[in-house]
DNA sequence: AGAAATTAGTCAGTACACGGAATATAGTTT
DNA sequence: AAACTATATTCCGTGTACTGACTAATTTCT
């Protein structure tokens, strides 16, 4: 016991980094090597909403302007996706999947709904809800709690109460 | 609703993502700005276990070698850790903490703790652990699963059915 | 209309993360 | 001892992720 290094592996943070290391390697195993799993989740909200642009593809799939452009470079590059400028914003980047785009994003999506439940699987069904139901609280809390902050540095009174 | 993006934030690996987004902004404002959530895992691992080489490490703190090495190296650059030839086996590094290193780690100890409360605080006291119980055994059957694989590629028994 | 503020995107810099190839050392076989 | 194998690290290339500074276009205020 109190080989003091087991602390780590107890802390939310650091579980979380764990499990999503997991996740990618399931990922790349199981899914696709060659389309990673945040390029798929922007493939598939491409696919939900046409003619977006960056910045709401960026809300969508939870990514910063900068890997968003990123991201979107790569995929044009590889022909999956088309970019041009909106004519009536000229600020604007326009996004829309190609054909091949499509047939990427319809044909990952079913081996990542698989993979997901091959993630998961050691749990029960009833388990499995209560940590998706669980994840999702806690993420949403603290992108509330993040944007709040963001929106007014400083100011407010503290939402997120520390235990103790 | 049936705007299907919202398919997307129902997958535990895009949950799983999300949650390590929002903590890694956690720590950058409640823990510390200038040293990481992997680094001060680092620091604390090296607390706990004198002079280990870095494959070891990495082992104790889930990072591949590269990473390891080039964390190694940060650190090493600002006077937190130092690193020096094993003597028998030349092949390896070994690594141990300076007075620096040993002081940070025990001051951002304090504040990960506290962070990690925050970062689940809108869940119940049961429902933490909870969901640390089900992360644990998540992360603990994919990487038992990784290691079986990548010992015997193609060979064993499916341990992981996939639901369907 | 002109100034000021806001907004979208780019670019540079830093850090995490991984796999494959190359290198060096150590251990094992014959 | 030479040949082979295993191990630890490094190096290289790619991708994710974020911040801050900058540019360009739009909107708002006066």
């Amino acid at each position: 016991m109190s080989t003091s290094h087991e602390d780590l592996r107890r802390h939310p943070g650091h579980l979380v980094r764990r499990a999503q290391q997991v996740h990618t390697w399931l990922w790349s195993t199981e899914v696709s090597p060659e389309v990673t799993s945040p390029q798929f989740a922007v493939l598939y909200a491409l696919r939900a909403e046409k003619n977006i642009d960056q910045k709401t593809l960026g809300e969508r799939v939870s990514l910063d302007r900068s890997t968003t452009a990123e991201m979107v470079a790569r995929l044009t590059a590889r022909g999956l996706v088309v970019r041009f400028r909106d004519a009536r914003d000229a600020r604007r980047n326009r996004l829309r999947l190609t054909a091949a785009g499509l047939r990427t994003a319809e044909r990952l999506t079913q081996r990542a709904v698989r993979m997901n439940r091959m993630l998961v699987s050691v749990l029960s069904d009833g388990e499995q809800a209560e940590l998706l139901r669980m994840l999702s609280l806690v993420v949403d809390a603290d992108e509330r709690l993040k944007r709040q902050r963001q929106a007014d540095p400083g100011g407010g009174r503290a939402e997120h109460a520390q235990a103790g």
